[in-house]
DNA sequence: GTGGTCTAGACCACA
DNA sequence: GTGGTCTAGACCACT
């Protein structure tokens, strides 16, 4: 059991083409934006959060560095990389597109295997309806 | 309205950060998957889509090429480029189940973004009746 | 005998009407085969190799990635490109019917040339013994 | 049931690289220097070999008129094309360069799959003996 | 230092 | 006419 409930779980896709450092600023500041990462939460430490997702420590190094020139991270030297009070902008046409960046790759890869968009909305609409999240 | 009709219409977006050659296979991979492109359909010669497009032939060979290694467009040297069949021997069970797994993978990194399979099924849907894109 | 140990020795024949890249992945293929090459070791840089056969960079560059299209290779940015696992999910009757199915397609080719099962075993073992090529 | 027994199979494998017309100089050599053609036999005509492999009759007569440039075949106008009496000089050397050839590729093929020379070998050796040819 | 992308242009092979 | 291969060289991105 763990200590805390972890406000924010990043996934990287190997396959999506997006760089393993911009994944991991995308997805804080998605959950900056739509609140589940509130002021003063601390981060994780760029080690665990390398060791997490099995990638370098420089690629973390490298996200948590950009978050701070964009004023959305403060670091405190020795102490940890925190969530500072600036306001993410995250307009809905923002969120849209990252969403088609998502879907247009997803529905791409579904191609290969010769799935179509209407298989995809079949699936997914009896997933839904059965409960599953 | 066009005059003729395209069989695609493939529009490269040179400040989106995606390499040429991955919007070419993104949008024709696109375009099989919601059915504008059908089995045995001719794709544009390489020098046709490069003058179009205003990139280099090699490019569009590239694009070309990395279809023709996943199987879903054939190339017949001196003839031209068309899409292949590669609904290959799979059961509908199998089908059934790499489908899922697509599906549950590509939930949970939207999920880690913040999206839920509400907001995929309405894009999706949005999509297919914008005609695409 | 070589002072140091190669894992893999790759050799340009310019006659033999092969194109180089395609004779890189042949290469590269064989050794996994038989198993020079093993899971997660390290391929020469593309510019080493390059320099190495005497051929374009850009060359090896498409030989590899060729390879990781096919999931024989993982390329990791900024690090190398290295043998990748791709024993994927499959049951020991699905690996069994699908070589059953590649060795029977052989068999059928190789007769039409002339060749009998007993000659395509002849030359294996003789390729074996000999340590490849 | 067919009124005369074929004395040549041509096999034409689309995924191994060789043109076409060249699989089928080859095949025809192949036959002709192992005794399954003899002097005076009649190929089969230009339009039925190519409705029957799926290929483009240039790529026949392509063919053909190669043979018959090196002195194998006789073409004789609005007759036929007839194996004629030179002799195919092709040394074991000759034929082990065309079995290794095709062997590597089966091989590399085989890689793809994750399949190893050794469990080729094995798999061969009991198909042989399960009579399979 | 690694690999990735793109261009320009030459020459070849197939139908 | 089609696509395929290769070179040379520039510039970018990731570690």
């Amino acid at each position: 059991m763990d200590k805390k409930k972890e406000a924010i779980h990043i996934v990287i896709d190997p396959t999506s083409g997006i760089p393993y450092y911009r994944q991991i600023i995308l997805q804080i500041e998605m959950a900056i934006a739509d609140g589940r990462l509130t002021v003063g939460r601390q981060l994780p430490t760029v080690r665990s959060l390398a060791v997490d997702l099995q990638v370098n420590p420089n690629t973390v190094v490298r996200a948590y560095n950009e978050l701070e020139i964009r004023g959305l991270v403060n670091t405190q030297h020795g102490t940890g990389t925190f969530i500072s009070d600036k306001r993410v902008e995250m307009s809905d046409v923002d969120r849209e597109q990252i969403l088609a960046q998502l879907v247009r790759g997803f529905v791409s890869q579904s191609a290969s295997y010769g799935f179509t968009v209407h298989d995809i909305i079949k699936y997914l609409t009896d997933y839904r309806e059965e409960g599953a999240l």
